[in-house]
DNA sequence: CGATTAACTAAGTTAATAGTTAGTTATGGC
DNA sequence: GCCATAACTAACTATTAACTTAGTTAATCG
């Protein structure tokens, strides 16, 4: 894994940095994790990705297991992050869930690593991220938005009444994740390469149609 | 993984039986690669969990990518079965659309496996299904037949015209898998447990909702 | 400038694991 | 009954990979 894209930097750097150090094995064991998961992960390849020495990893995060777990809550934030930006409070109902849906399609598809994270997280049964608190409560905020913004939508008789937030904020990951998470597979079987620009557009377009259409069909207007 | 369910079956057996022990062998590399995914499953888990010496494996499947492949195969005649008994073009179009979406959805709660499966085959980019010609025509059948009972519920002003069998394929799976495949992740975040019964039959109902919505949704009638 | 501390490295060690070698034991055909 | 073959096993090997030990080198502070 990993050995492909950015090319390891110069073994001996001029002036020794901690920060950037720890930074750069993070991304590169951000990369390392998210193309073979924890178990295809191999320390070695992170730290000559960093261009450390494989101590240096144990030094500044004590085990490989630890070292995944600094990775899943960097994700975290890339996620909380991007969803911050949006607003939706302040668009009219339509539009909010709009922009919502196409948020969260190019969350995953910038940030692809996120989906292997979450792939290879799932099939340890969640374990690394238990612990922590600040993940556990990521998204009620988001799910807080979402609520209001279908009692705005119903309100004004756009969205039919009775939607779940939950089942909702489900329908849109589901949607605009397991597009991108199983691309190979699906690609294979569909005979099609589904991650060319041209693809993507349409898959987003749909994505949102299917959510809208879900919210408007049996509105009261 | 694997150590938990099913007891070894007891170390010596009366009689030899070739293809009982290969069964076996499938078996339980079937749970142990979707419990850990491809890295993470163990040779010699998958030889006592199967209760035969690990040179058995060897000799039957030749190495641990080759017994991957086989179980890879196998689910796939699962999914093949499961999606046959159909019948699709005898029922009416909002029939047969609610009886696909409720197959897909319990095709992979009662099948976990195949998830995980899935999830270790994308992680490595389907390297290990490539080459199975069998697979890769294995959704021609039911892509056929959904684009039929699209044309039939657009015929009969039922469902909305344009739209692409693909892409409903693909919606219908994501808001099945996605549920399963990250319940993990997802429980932790919505402090809830996804995979009661309760819960698993409100997804279900919700997920034919959203889809027949979608079909629905700007339809003649 | 000298010493303390922190950043960083080279060269291991140990345990685990995919795969092998060299067999033994049962079975079915004659 | 015997023999060829196939089913099956015990014990081993070679390699890999997580982690450690024992340092060296650079920065910082008085």
């Amino acid at each position: 894994m990993a050995k492909s894209s950015k090319a390891a930097r110069p073994k001996s750097r001029k002036t020794r940095d901690a920060d950037l150090s720890r930074a750069d094995i993070l991304d590169a064991a951000t990369s390392e994790f998210s193309e073979g998961g924890f178990d295809g992960a191999r320390v070695g390849r992170i730290a000559e990705a960093a261009g450390v020495n494989i101590n240096l990893i144990y030094h500044y995060y004590g085990s490989k297991e630890r070292l995944f777990v600094a990775v899943m809550e960097a994700a975290y934030v890339t996620i909380r992050t991007h969803h911050k930006d949006l607003e939706l409070r302040a668009l009219d109902p339509v539009e909010a869930m709009t922009a919502l849906v196409r948020a969260t399609f190019e969350l995953f598809a910038t940030n692809p690593h996120i989906i292997g994270l979450l792939g290879s997280e799932n099939m340890h049964r969640a374990r690394h991220v238990r612990s922590s608190e600040q993940i556990r409560n990521l998204y009620n905020p988001l799910l807080d938005t979402i609520g209001e913004t279908l009692a705005r939508g119903e309100a004004a008789g756009l969205f039919r009444a009775g939607v779940d937030p939950v089942e909702l904020f489900l329908s849109i990951n589901a949607e605009c994740y397991f597009y991108l998470s199983n691309q190979h597979t699906l690609g294979f079987i569909l005979h099609r390469d589904l991650t060319s620009p041209d693809m993507l557009a349409r898959r987003e377009a749909h994505v949102v149609d299917v959510i809208l259409s879900f919210l408007q069909f049996g509105a009261r207007s």
